[in-house]
DNA sequence: GTCTATACGAAGATAGAC
DNA sequence: GTCTATCTTCGTATAGAC
C-alpha cells in the first residue's frame, strides 16, 4: 500500500544524483530531472516541498553514503585494499561514461547560485567529504598510524581522487586517474 | 587609439573568469557578466562572435596562463619552493574570498551543459591543467626524477589542489588545504 | 496524491537604430 | 562599434482540477 510515492520519492532523487554527476547543480533542473524520473513537475514540490533545494541535498547524501557504504565494506580488509575500492569506484564510472559523468558531491561543493548562498547543499556536501575522510582515517589508526598521519593521508586520497575525477572528465582520459593512483598507493606503502 | 574596445573585452574576459571561479559554468551568464564589466548585453556579441562557448573558453586561458606565469616564476627556485607557491597562491584566493572562490578551470571540468557537449570548453581546461602539469613535472625532472615519478607528481599536486579547493568551500575552513598542503610537501621530501 | 496549466523571470542570442 | 528592444526557450514555483 502507498509504494508509489517511496518509488517516485526514490527515483526523482537517484535521477537528480546521476544530473549531478554529470552537468552540475545549476544544469540539473527541476523539470528535466522529472522528466527523466517520469513523473510530473507538479508532483516534485509535493514530494520535496523546499523545492530545488531539497533535491539536491537529498541526492547528495544519497550518493555520498552509497560510497560510504562501499567503503566500509572494503575497509574491513585493510586501509590500502580499501583505498584501492574507493578509487575503483571512481575508475569504472569514468570509463563506463566515457569520461562524462564525475562526482554529484563534487559538483554541488564547485558550484553556487548567482543569488543564494546555497548553505544547505554545500553543508551536505561538506558532511559527505567528512564521512568519507573519517572512515578512511579510522582504517589509518587501526593499523597504526597516529591521528594527524591518518586525516592528512585521508583528506588528500579524498581530494586527489575528487581532483583527478576533474582532470579525466577534461581530458577524457583515465591516465591522470591513473597517475594519481599510482602516487597514492606508493605513499600508503611508505607509511 | 581604439583602445576601448581592447579593454572592453579584456574587462570582459576577466569579470567572466571571476565568475567561473565563484558561481561556475552554467551560473555564468552573459547578461550579469556584461552588467559587471559596465558593458551592453549586445556588445558581447560583437566582440565575442561565438557568444558564451568563447567567452568561457577565453576565461579558462587566461586564469590558467596567470597561474602559468605565477609557476615560471617561482620555479626556479626549485620544484618543492614552485609547488608551495602553486598552493600557496590558492589559499590566499580561498582564505580572502571567505572560502566563495575557487578554480575557473575545475568549474569548467566538472560541469555540462544539457543539450551541449561543451566540448570547446572542457578541451580549454585539458590544456591548462597540461600546461600546469608540464610545467610542475619539468621542473621535478631538472631535479633529477625519472619521467614517470615527475608526472606522476605533478598530477599529484594539481588534482590534490583542486580537490582541496573544493573541500575547503564546503567545508568553508582551510584545514583540508592545509592537510593536503602539509602531506604534499612531505611526499616531495622524500623524493 | 497525481498531474495540467500557467505565472513570472532569466537564459542565450539577434535585429537593427544610432 | 555601441547599445536597446525583442524573440524564443527554459528556469523555479504554484494553483487548482481531477
Amino acid at each position: 500500500m502507498k509504494f508509489h510515492q517511496a518509488d517516485t520519492r526514490q527515483r526523482m532523487v537517484k535521477t537528480a544524483a546521476e544530473m549531478l554527476a554529470q552537468h552540475g547543480l545549476n544544469a540539473t533542473s527541476i523539470r528535466e530531472m522529472s522528466k527523466r524520473a517520469k513523473s510530473p513537475l507538479g508532483s516534485t514540490y509535493h514530494h520535496f516541498p523546499d523545492g530545488k533545494q531539497q533535491v539536491v541535498v537529498e541526492a547528495v547524501v544519497f550518493a555520498g553514503e552509497k560510497v560510504a557504504a562501499s567503503l566500509d565494506h572494503h575497509l574491513r580488509k585493510g586501509a590500502a585494499l580499501g583505498i584501492r575500492e574507493f578509487l575503483g569506484v571512481w575508475r569504472v564510472i569514468l570509463l563506463e561514461s566515457n569520461f562524462r559523468i564525475g562526482c554529484p558531491v563534487l559538483a554541488v561543493a564547485v558550484e553556487e547560485p548567482l543569488d543564494e548562498v546555497a548553505e544547505n547543499t554545500l553543508k551536505a556536501a561538506a558532511i559527505i567529504f567528512n564521512l568519507w575522510e573519517e572512515k578512511l582515517g579510522a582504517a589509518l589508526i587501526a593499523e597504526g598510524s597516529d591521528l594527524a598521519a591518518a586525516s592528512g593521508i585521508a583528506t588528500l586520497v579524498v581530494a586527489a581522487a575528487e581532483g583527478a575525477i576533474a582532470l579525466c572528465r577534461a581530458q577524457r582520459s583515465i591516465d591522470p586517474f591513473d597517475r594519481v593512483e599510482g602516487q597514492l598507493l606508493t605513499l600508503l606503502t611508505q607509511v
